[in-house]
RNA sequence: GGGCCUUUAGCUCAAUCGGUAGAGCAACUGACUCUUAAUCAGUAGGUUCAGGGUUCGAGUCCCUGAAGGCCCA
């Protein structure tokens, strides 16, 4: 919108602007003195009796939110990061700055000065003895009872969301408190937090396409990660014991409440554990996260069911819970009956048994999967980067945790042979030629790395958008992502 | 990728069978010195997502496209 085509209201806040100008006024002064925060005001001073004034005379600041004018007096809202309060405005205190208060919008920056007192109503209020215009707003904020409703507009213009809409902000405190708190449990583990590189030149670590971009002094085409896997493996083998790192990874797929294409990611490994350490090691950290920002108990409700987290998790085989959530024992089937079972199913055809059996689990038994379970022991077919499982055929030492039928982590008893290694990405290379664009790609470098050795190795990653999801209770990956991809529109 | 739905004032939403596009909030003017979705009186505010078509006449019907949502693959 140019200055010649604003509208209406638009312009009388111009209008404003500069009247303001013209009086010598600076509508965005450089800095204010805030001496306390609402939340604080409002903590000391809830035991004021009705109508009872404090001594103490407080200066804060904020976005004026609310305004309700009374010809010689008036009160209005003002909200900063941690709370918001009223203010009383009257003519008497304040003189001739009475006629800022008349000229003020809602949605300016505004500093105040004043005791605090109860109303009549016993709404704990700051008496205005000073105010100040810290910053003038140019556009309305939406309404204020309905607030920002439009799901698009709320994504797009995520700061009118948070500014209307309070709960909102509370999903990304708390995102931001089980970030911090996963990051407590790492280091009390002893897990080192590194940082590995997004731009890669064989974009490795997991099934799925990834972004390509190019660097001009190289001339040469990058990929942003998919996943930090094999970097973080290199770097136990360069004697790091533990490490992890949590960061973002970027997928070029498909979007839905499930996935955005860039996604938070935490990723560690730690050397000398089995996939049944890393499992102890989950359910540790998901306990850590409720004792520590959940006061210990956490009831999730989702599409109508609910459940409250309880350790340890259950543990089943995706054989056995194919039995039982399909009732077929995919043991006896051959490979042709199993990939006519899929086919039936309307899906694409399964090139293999192990992928078959993935099909009929990811069909019957994920949405099913409504309780915290960890589901063990997978095809080896789709599962190039893990080891064998100890006892059983053509199975490897592989686990995913799923919660309310997401799928929320991943991990491994680490394929540490590089011989081995070299084989199964050669398949995957194989598969990649048969037209699966999502196979993984041979990393010569990475069989490199092995070659030297690497210890036996528990291997995890965690969604952590799909981890705020479960424990926010929010229904799409967008609600937990402070700025979702989006197209231009 | 397929199906269904949505898009109207800054925001939240109406508009019957195709017949002058409305309300609440926000804004503006006035009244009001403890209100709180303040109240009262008045005023102004529109490319009805975009483009095409049918029609005397389209927010409404048809076609194409865009953005978003839900379900499915």
């Amino acid at each position: 919108m140019n200055d010649n085509n604003e509208n209406q209201l638009i312009k009388v806040r111009h209008d404003k602007l500069n009247e303001l100008l013209a009086q010598g006024i600076n509508p965005f002064p450089y800095k204010y003195e805030k001496k306390d925060n609402i939340e604080d005001i409002q903590e000391k001073f809830s035991s004021l009796e009705t109508e009872e004034e404090s001594d103490y005379i407080a200066q804060t600041a904020g976005r004026l939110i609310s305004k309700r004018r009374h010809g010689k007096a008036g009160f209005g809202n003002i909200s900063d990061g941690t709370s918001n309060i009223q203010i009383y405005f009257k003519l008497d205190f304040l003189n001739e700055k009475y006629d800022i208060f008349k000229k003020m919008d809602i949605g300016d920056f505004i500093g105040i000065i004043g005791k605090i007192f109860k109303t009549r109503t016993g709404e704990l209020t700051i008496v205005a003895q000073d105010i100040e215009l810290l910053s003038k707003s140019l556009r309305p904020l939406p309404e204020k009872f309905h607030g920002l409703k439009d799901v698009e507009l709320r994504y797009r213009k995520r700061y009118l969301d948070l500014i209307t809409n309070s709960e909102v902000k509370d999903v990304f405190i708390k995102r931001s408190q089980i970030i911090k708190s996963i990051r407590s449990y790492m280091e009390k583990m002893k897990f080192l937090e590194v940082e590995t590189p997004i731009l890669q030149t064989i974009p490795g670590g997991a099934d799925a396409k990834p972004f390509t971009t190019h660097h001009n002094a190289l001339d040469i085409d990058l990929y942003l990660r998919i996943a930090p896997e094999l970097f973080l493996k290199r770097l136990i083998i360069g004697g790091f014991e533990r490490v992890f790192e949590l960061n973002r990874n970027f997928r070029n797929e498909g979007m839905d409440k499930n996935h955005n294409p860039e996604f938070t990611m935490l990723e560690s490994y730690a050397a000398y554990w089995d996939y049944n350490d890393v499992m102890d090691f989950t359910e540790g950290m998901i306990k850590h996260v409720i004792d520590n920002i959940f006061n210990g108990s956490l009831t999730v409700n989702r599409d109508g069911k609910e459940f409250t987290f309880k350790f340890p998790f259950k543990r089943i085989s995706m054989i056995d819970a194919i039995k039982e959530k399909a009732n077929i024992d995919v043991m006896t089937q051959s490979e042709e009956e199993l990939i006519k079972t899929v086919v039936a199913l309307g899906k694409v055809r399964p090139v293999s048994k192990g992928k078959a059996i993935e099909k009929l689990f990811e069909h019957y038994v994920e949405p099913k999967l409504f309780e915290p379970t960890f589901v063990i022991d997978f095809p080896k077919e789709s599962s190039p980067l893990t080891k064998d499982h100890r006892e059983k055929k053509d199975i490897v030492e592989r686990f995913e945790l799923y919660i309310a039928g997401m799928e929320l982590a991943n991990a491994y008893s680490e394929l540490n042979n590089p011989i081995e290694q070299k084989e199964r990405f050669k398949l995957q290379e194989s598969y990649r030629e048969q037209g699966d664009d999502e196979a993984q790609r041979l990393d010569e470098d990475f069989i490199e790395a092995l070659e030297y050795g690497m210890p036996p190795t528990g291997g995890l990653g965690i969604g952590i958008d799909r981890l705020v999801m479960i424990l926010t209770n929010a229904q799409s990956i967008r609600d937990v992502i402070l700025f979702p991809t989006m197209k231009e529109d």
